[in-house]
DNA sequence: CCGTTGCGTTAGTGGGACTAACGATGTACG
DNA sequence: CGTACATCGTTAGTCCCACTAACGCAACGG
């Protein structure tokens, strides 16, 4: 269930919303990811940075270079959108594309040193950025949470 | 990592994606949550419903007849959208929508025996989809999993 | 009586997921 | 060999959702 609960639209204690729909995990689910996402969106646009460009440079450093269809199915971007992302990256000299000499349909990214920096910067945003998410919470309750979802998401990607 | 090696990777397992990523909190609820709509947006599909119908009906059940605006402030829709559910459940006689004589800016909309049986059949179907999200988890796990949700979303909404 | 505030409504923005289709290749097979 | 099929990068466009802007109308308060 999503909905949104903007800064202009106060939830005061006079008008609650239904039980019914306040404890169905699905609306929770929404709820929550609405924040997280924009937590994490705003957070990475101080740094000049979109939440691709994070899985595109983890992607490159930790499996090496690939073609962008490679790419696209390793971080779960949509290849459509991977031409987009690509360029962003490139224009700000993260990232390398060359054509492949062994396979002319392909373009081989490369990770370069600004983007290695800017990938460990990133990293570091990142993880205040959680930190903020998951305040809350104490170190066990975040280790259950993140094998809760794992387990979920795992069961609901296989099951598709 | 060379490039040989993700050069000529076939499909099976071996194309991973970053553990950096795939363990972040935030891709976890957002790749889960886009799971949980597609479930629940197609399940109430094929009720003939939205998860909006579901909100606004169960929020006139709880608490009566309101206004448009009381009603959107309840359920989280926001009331430019109001209109658009309220036509959609009027259509269908879920739903009546009638002048307030004291205010004549007004629709009072109240729900109708009708509309009290399909929210009943939705309940019934939500039951059954929320069983289908959260089947890897025994009932102790689902309730400390919208437990954390709950408190990490209080946390968010209060904090904005 | 007038300014303010709330209401219902229409229109439109921006972003994300996803599809369709294309040209230019490569690969497999009869 | 040639032809059918698959893959890659790319463009365009769909659909849905959260959210904003603005308008006209009506009520309320001074």
């Amino acid at each position: 269930m999503t909905s949104a609960e903007a800064a202009d639209m106060p939830d005061d204690g006079a008008l609650r919303t239904p039980d019914r729909l306040r404890r169905r995990a699905s609306r929770l689910l929404s709820r929550l990811t609405m924040r997280s996402d924009r937590l994490v969106n705003e957070g990475l646009a101080r740094a000049d940075a979109r939440k691709w460009h994070y899985a595109v440079l983890a992607s490159l450093e930790e499996y090496g270079p690939g073609s962008q269809a490679e790419l696209s199915r390793r971080s779960g971007i949509y290849r459509s959108d991977m031409v987009g992302v690509l360029n962003e990256l490139a224009e700000r000299d993260l990232v390398e594309r060359a054509p492949d000499p062994d396979d002319r349909r392909r373009n081989i990214i490369t990770i370069s040193d600004r983007g290695r920096r800017h990938l460990r910067l990133l990293d570091h945003v990142l993880d205040d950025l959680h930190e903020e998410l998951l305040a809350p919470l104490d170190p066990a309750e975040r280790d259950e949470f993140v094998g809760l979802l794992t387990r979920l998401l795992d069961h609901h990607t296989r099951a598709s």
